[in-house]
DNA sequence: CAGAAAAATGCAAACGTTTGCAAATTTTTA
DNA sequence: TAAAAATTTGCAAACGTTTGCATTTTTCTG
């Protein structure tokens, strides 16, 4: 054996191109090209013959070539966009999440994934930039953030995307998303049939999805005649800690509910309570929303709502699928569900 | 005002190419390919004229056909080996932090980010295939997993990759990372200095990164005559937790130190640990690895080594984009630093 | 075994840019 | 104002595939 077998030995023309290939083959580029695609036009013996060839040579087909002449490409774009807080998604564990399972999704169908972050302040075109650079197939967005309106601009006019975040009435834009205002309207009957008088949601209600989570949390307590109040919190991890630390120093003394916009911000609370040795749920309850696998792992474990990630980015990815063969696909609204644990 | 600023009416000719731009602003395809680049050979007015034209007409330039042209893609790819466990950088913060410092280096660059998740075992082509796809003008490569010696094999021959991982005496391939080695020796003296006289490792010492962690606290442990085990311990979310739990139902009542190769690992000890009503640090000292924010939100907090993994996503960028234009560069070792919190 | 059908291969034109070089235009110089 | 120089533009050849169509080769049929 001496051991050469796929090793490009230096000295001899290296076959980067399916013509080079050719050449060696004794065929031509067509055919190259066929047999290396399977295709059955290729007589067997010679499609073998050449894929062994290429094989042993390291031949790799220029994506970049077979894509623009395909007018294809494999890539599905996923944007990021931070209106609000630049650093948001780093920390929420929540999008990371469902980043690794799209991740596993599209690899599962042979796409692969491009990622973007996106400043809208800082690049008004985002959109029409991912969109028109031919660099993807289609589009999923992580988030609509204050984006809405500049999706919903596009939406008409390009099919192959699909939003994660909060479904509006009417909307044209196909999403995928728990129903925040239910998932909300959950947390605020937990905390009140936990014995919660007076509640505070901690969260940003900018972003539509934490608006319709505060919602829907309002609607069940002027309901049942609990007063509740937004205080802005945000998710960049320094933040967070200091914002809930700041809102518990002022109004610790009068809430028993605490509505948590994320997990992330129900485990600021948790341990912001316990340092000042407020107990959790008997002075205040806590209720976070997401369910992160770390949400089990607090103490007392964290009661929140749980959404299906791994359903939500299968959905995400399926509906993206049919809208690229052209199908115009309705929005999913997928059911946020109560996880009772420890602290309310 | 008609309000027809770049908006494409429906019945005229959409402009798609950069020929359709010429033949509307009566130049030669090859003008306006010079002035969407701001290139200093066409007319200023004209290139102006033609700049205002392919807004007007949201004309956004194939990039697929420019990347074939100019033999580079303006993409970094990033492959996330999944040696071990399938879900592990799923959960695991580290990765997924690290993920969007990088992705966050990149695109101030004007570098995009193609994602891939690879598993070893069922694609044992995965790297030669990323490299040759001509889809990316680099490749980091997000830990080493049990890919080190492929990894090795490739890195004579490509010279733009850069690998997050362990630094091994000698190695080929240019690595970021923090120094393991030295981590578990701070981790394994810290335990000490705190009082542990019986020390378990929760960890997978499979990973190189994780075996050097073991091999430094190893080290120290048995300088200081302190016995030191390693339990096997992976990064799922589902498994992570039930393993902790069993080894510590089985040896909990013998150790009375911790060191966790991860800091989600060191979070579910803490739980455990709690739910058995074992004092921490009292009877049993725990010590993480990584830092990650949620760390600071334990009760007690988490003592652990920390990563700077912003510093450390900067140096793979850099590095990467050295080595894309042709410098051969060498490998970094960051150091580690223990923060001493409650849990040692 | 001739002719028809089927299978395999080759040819060449795309895909939409970029860019070296030549040609045309404008500006400068003497 | 003519020639030289400088600036703009156009032309056409790449980049490396894929694929419809034509052509050749093989296999089948009567």
């Amino acid at each position: 054996m001496s051991g050469d077998e796929k090793s490009v030995r230096p000295g001899i023309a290296p076959v980067r191109t399916i013509t080079d290939l050719a050449l060696l083959a004794g065929v031509s580029p067509g055919t190259v090209s066929r047999a290396l695609a399977g295709k059955s036009l290729v007589n067997a013996k010679t499609r073998e013959r050449i894929q062994k060839l290429a094989r042993k040579h390291g031949f790799q087909l220029n994506q970049m070539a077979s894509n623009l002449r395909r007018q294809r490409t494999g890539v599905v774009g996923v944007a990021i966009p931070l209106g609000h807080d630049r650093r948001q998604q780093i920390s929420d564990g929540f999008f990371m999440t469902l980043l690794g399972y799209l991740a596993d999704e599209l690899t599962e169908r042979g796409y692969d994934l491009m990622l973007r972050r996106v400043i809208p302040d800082q690049d008004g075109d985002w959109l029409d930039r991912f969109i028109g650079s031919g660099m993807t197939d289609g589009l999923i967005i992580i988030g609509q953030s204050d984006q809405f309106d500049r999706i919903e601009d596009v939406a008409d006019g390009y099919l192959p995307m699909v939003v994660w975040g909060n479904h509006q009435e009417g909307q044209r834009h196909c999403v995928v998303g728990t129903n925040n205002r239910l998932g909300g309207k959950l947390a605020a009957e937990r905390l009140i049939a936990a014995g919660a008088t007076n509640i505070a949601f901690l969260g940003d209600t900018d972003p539509i999805e934490f608006a319709a989570r505060f919602a829907g949390a309002q609607e069940v307590a002027s309901k049942m005649n609990v007063p509740i109040a937004a205080l802005s919190t945000h998710l960049s991890p320094d933040r967070t800690a200091r914002e809930v630390s700041a809102h518990i120093a002022r109004f610790g003394g009068r809430i028993d509910g605490i509505f948590a916009a994320s997990d992330m911000i129900g485990i600021a609370c948790l341990k912001e309570l316990r340092d000042r040795a407020i107990s959790v749920p008997g002075q205040i309850r806590v209720i976070g929303f997401d369910d992160l696998p770390i949400a089990e792992q607090t103490v007392p474990p964290l009661t929140t709502i749980h959404q299906d990630i791994s359903a939500g980015a299968r959905a995400l990815v399926d509906l993206l699928m049919r809208r690229m063969a052209g199908e115009d696909t309705e929005s999913l609204v997928l059911p946020p569900h109560l996880i009772v644990r420890g602290t309310a």
